[in-house]
DNA sequence: TATTTTTACTTGACTGGTCAATCAACAAAA
DNA sequence: TTTTGTTGATTGACCAGTCAAGTAAAAATA
């Protein structure tokens, strides 16, 4: 029953099924009649709207991106202190909305997919340039300048590691130990530099 | 020209050309043909050692996990007092022959794999279970159970984000520069613990 | 209001290409 | 002559992408 308007919410349930069906199986090897499919609708329009799996795969990463790009804003708003915006930034990555198998998944494929697509490699490098600029607002009014820029790598590379052995089900299984040893790394630190 | 005791040359020769194509493309997206053409053999004759590609990743994910294994072990014989066992075991993950690109391309690809092949997942396990025993030598002595356990996980956790880091060429791109963020890491946390 | 036309949306059926896996046959050593 | 090693040719499955045809709402026309 076509009505007009329907481009936009088609796109949106395309890349909701995509994010779920790649979370799923954990990785990009899905095809394009799956993740329609799970949309509802005929493996023709999904190629009607997104020309090639390529272009949907980048839309998809692009959702969780701004995804999470808005979450992270909303908490950085409620932060006043720079230690808030610190732990702001941590507690956005492990919350229960980011932190989710599916989601955990998909990023990890992402990562792969990067290494193959420039402009995926490009997506990523905004996201990782976000996050390290986030982080340094809330580092640099606490330690030299060199530090806080030391803290924020290590910072972010145990995100990711976390994320990693999140999407393994190995180790830390709950969110909250994962956001509590990030926070222990920077009260640790602190207290070097102290 | 058949050659007798051929099977364990081939063998090796068709997975250290698995490792070399797979980090090359940076996932596990290649073909048989391609593995075998660079191995100087026909694609039969892969399938043929191998039976399904599925083994000869397994295989190939094996090597991978050996000869991390062996470095490992040399490095640790080397450390005599815990704190340099700590040590033995991060300048181990940053190696030159471990922390290449190939390599660690290939391990992240590994990671997406376990994500659908059980047997992976074990065998990454492996991996993950060895290097947290290997931390837990050298940190027990050095501070608290909990926070030892703390610290291995955390540890564990910054090693996989700066492989991850390597492999977006994104952040650190030297090995000293990342093995020495884990270990200001280390004294950090032993600062913090005195 | 009734009819036609246009527009937006949707699909079934098809195609071309890729690739894992198989197999029968061949070559050289034992 | 058997064993071990090796390959070219083929098969069967899967899948991204195309296309012509279809449907119904909306707009234009009578």
């Amino acid at each position: 029953m076509p009505r007009i308007g329907m481009k936009k919410l088609r796109r949106k349930a395309i890349i909701d099924a995509a994010i779920l069906t790649i979370g799923e199986r954990g990785s990009l090897e899905v095809t394009m009649s799956e993740i329609a499919g799970r949309a509802g609708v005929s493996p023709a329009l999904a190629h009607h709207y997104f020309g090639a799996k390529e272009e949907l795969l980048q839309a998809t990463m692009r959702q969780l991106l701004t995804d999470l790009g808005h979450d992270c804003v909303r908490a950085l708003a409620a932060a006043v202190t720079p230690r808030e915006r610190v732990s702001a930034v941590i507690a956005v990555n492990f919350s229960a909305a980011q932190f989710r198998q599916e989601i955990v998944h998909a990023w990890l494929a992402f990562y792969v997919q990067a290494q193959k697509s420039p402009l995926s490699r490009r997506l990523l490098r905004v996201y990782a340039r976000r996050l390290h600029s986030n982080l340094m607002s809330g580092l640099v009014p606490l330690m030299a300048r060199a530090e806080a820029e030391r803290s924020a790598e290590a910072i972010a590379a145990l995100i990711d590691g976390l994320y990693i052995r999140r999407a393994l089900r190995d180790g830390l299984p709950n969110p909250a130990s994962a956001a509590a040893l990030v926070e222990d790394y920077v009260t640790a630190k602190l207290g070097a530099a102290a």
